[in-house]
Order: structure tokens, then sequence, then C-alpha cells
DNA sequence: TAGGTTTGCGACTATGAGGCGATAACCGCT
DNA sequence: AGCGGTTATCGCCTCATAGTCGCAAACCTA
């Protein structure tokens, strides 16, 4: 999350194919690894991967045709950084609008779009939202995480309710004064777990109206 | 669906590494094949592959010494059978209830466990029951399929309810007459859709009490 | 025709999501 | 100090849907 947008971490690639085109960060499984070990080795290549708030398989690209000149069958993954966290990153690489993408190399763009839809979907149904906020937040800020990451608006009232009843926050105990003009002071929270939970509750976050 | 239980088509390893475990039925990926494509290709050595009525890709399982001798990924698929075809299969293959497994080879037994979780999921929120249902049922026997995938018993009230709310299913205009004790004729349904389609309900199916 | 059995359905309850307005708690300005 | 403006929070209401219960429907056998 980077000023308000779901964004996500692109490569432009410098060689042939798709020279130009950018590609999501990855790279070669190696001999005796798992895949999430090497996904966590490429990505430390590229940015901190302490930041590194989750991180879960996706679906397996295998389409003969998918790189032009050898066999590649590749498993995607979902990583996830806190908004806030700007962790560095090398020349190469640049975030990117997850609704404004530029040209993907290869079948990135199917990578891309399913990874979108499963946080979606588990935003309604676990707590994943810890893996994309700060540590200590009030829920306007939250509303606007959840905003940009489902693609609609919700209510404040609401998504408050729904977290609260399904104990995924507890307040810190502090407040946030308020802006320039003035307001009464927001409750800050924090998620309980900074783990996947998923909940016993399936209904999903509807947009207003 | 077997005789009122979950059920899965295992094969007996003859050749070293785990001679004389269960497995899944499977190969290595070909050079010009999806994953799809191959998954398909082995399983018409075992079954008539047109019986099966839903392919989904499940987890890629990646763990360097899954295999003892060779590197080998795999990519585990949860492939669906409605129930009451009885394909034939060969003398090495066999049906295993679910919840009363065999020694397993390699991790599969990990893929089991992920498909069924998929299953169970999925009830409560698509119309996947269409892949475990024959093309006509009555809702007492729909109920006896849910059940045993489930793992828990369900009205059949609210399950005809819920189904019938969502438009998943219609009658197909027959009847089924009573049994020897007698009793109301049932109406006969079918899935109004043969192919997946997600609801955008997510209450789980929850059992009674 | 009486009694038993299974299915179907309508009425009721429980729960949680979503909407709305009142209130709380701050600001800046007069 | 008082007042209008602003933002956050909370309580109450409505609505949709899951789940429960019991009765009526429609069949069987004796």
């Amino acid at each position: 999350m980077r000023s308000g947008k779901l964004e996500v971490l692109l490569w432009e690639r410098a060689l042939k194919p798709f020279a130009g085109s950018w590609a999501l960060p990855g790279g070669l499984l190696g001999e005796d690894e798992t895949l999430e070990e090497s996904i966590r080795r490429h990505l430390a290549a590229k940015v901190d991967v302490r930041g590194l708030s989750h991180l879960e398989q996706l679906e397996t690209l295998s389409a003969p045709g998918r790189h032009p000149e050898t066999r590649i069958v590749a498993t995607a993954y979902l990583g996830l950084v806190p908004a806030g966290s700007d962790p560095s990153i090398p020349e190469d690489t640049a975030w990117h609008p997850v609704d404004d993408l530029p040209e993907l190399a290869f079948d990135h763009l199917a990578a891309v779009l399913a990874a979108r839809e499963r946080l979606r979907a588990k935003l309604s149904y676990t707590n994943i939202g810890f893996a994309l906020a700060p540590p200590a937040f009030t829920i306007a800020e939250l509303r606007g995480l959840y905003r940009a990451a489902l693609g609609h608006d919700l209510s404040a009232t609401n998504l408050q309710r729904i977290l609260l009843r399904r104990a995924l926050l507890e307040p810190t105990g502090e407040q946030r004064p308020p802006g320039r003009a003035g307001g009464r002071p927001a409750t800050v929270y924090r998620f309980r777990n900074p783990r996947l939970e998923v909940t016993d509750q399936f209904a999903v976050l509807r947009p207003p109206g």
C-alpha cells in the first residue's frame, strides 16, 4: 500500500526475452530449497525480506509457451508488506499500481490478477489485514487500506464493528490527536494476531448503497 | 463418493521407492503440455477421464527431500467424479476412504488432506456439489453426499432452502417413488450449472445443534 | 380405513451486516 | 467563554439469511 493505492513491486527486464517489459521478482529454484525458501532468497536480492509480513502460494503456471525459449514452470506467490514501511529497492525495480500496470513479461499479468483476487477474498474472511496495515492505526486509516485493496468504499462503522466482533482488533490504549480542522481524537488499534487466522464468518465486505 | 463415504483413488506402488505404499495417480510433466493436460493424460491411463466432473489445482509441493532419490517438484490437483459412476479401474488401483487411509507414499497425505479441505470449503460457497452429485437426485440423497464430504450432519430443510435460494438447483419435474415403507414421493433435482460457480454468499454450512 | 413413514413447506427465532442519526471530543474564531 | 465546524464513536433500527420446529402432504402396508 503506497499513497492510498495497492501496488506491486516490478522489475524491469534488461535482457531478452521481454527486454524492457516489467516482471515479477523471482528466479530459478535451487537444488536444495523449497519454493518458499527460493522466493525469499530471490526477493532478498531486491528488498529487505524482514519487512515481508505475509507470504503464501498462489497457482503454478505451466503453459508450454509461457517462456519463448525454454520450458519453465513457475509457481506464483503472494507476498505482502505493511503500509508505511518504505524499503529501499534497487534501480531497476519500481512500485506500480495494480490498477494501472505497464506491459508485463511472460504470463505475469495472470499472476498479479490472481494475487489481487486472493487478497480481496481473504480480506473478508481472514485477518490478513494485519499484513497490509502498519503496527498501529485508526479505523479511518484502516478503512483507507481496505478501500484500496477491495476496490470499493465501505462503511467505517461497519468495518470497525465487524473486526471488533471477530476479535481481530484490539485498542492500543493510545489516541491519535485530531488534525487542523479539529474533530474527536481517534482511538488507535492494532491487529491482535500477527499471523494468518481464518474466521468462521465468511461474509463478504460489501460496498455501501 | 462411494457407499456414503468420501473416497480417493490410490495406486499401489510396485517399484521402489515406497514399494507397497499407496500413491496418488500422476506422473511426470511432458515437454509440450500444461500441468492440467498432464494430469488428464496420466489419469486416462487409470480411469475413464470423461467421468471427471471437476479438476482444479491445489498446491505445489517442493520439499527437497520429498523424493528420496531425485528432486521432484509436484503439483497436486483435486479431481472429482460424480457419485454413482463406477468407472472400471486397473488391478493395482483401489478406492480408499479419506477418513481411513493406508500408508501413503511421499507427501501425498498432505495433498489428500489439502484436497479434502478445499472441497469442504467450496461446498459452502460454490456449486461444487454438481461435481459430486449424480445427474439427478433427491434432497435426501444430496444431503447424504454433503454429510459425507463435510464430515458432519446438516439439516435437509436448510440445505434445500440454501441451494434453492442461491438458484443452484432446479427441479427436473420428475418424482422419486417412495420405498417399501411408504412416504411422500421426493421431487428430483439437478444442478442448474454444470460448471464451477462462486456464490456471493460465503456462509458456511454448519452442523445442527 | 387406520397407522406408519418420508418429504415438503411455512412460521418462527437467532445472528450478523448495513444504515442512520445522536453524541462525544476536539478545533478555530469571535 | 461561547459558537459553529469537524471527525470519531456508539446505540438503535432494519434487513437478509441461516437454522429450528412442527405440521401437512403424499405415499405405503395391513
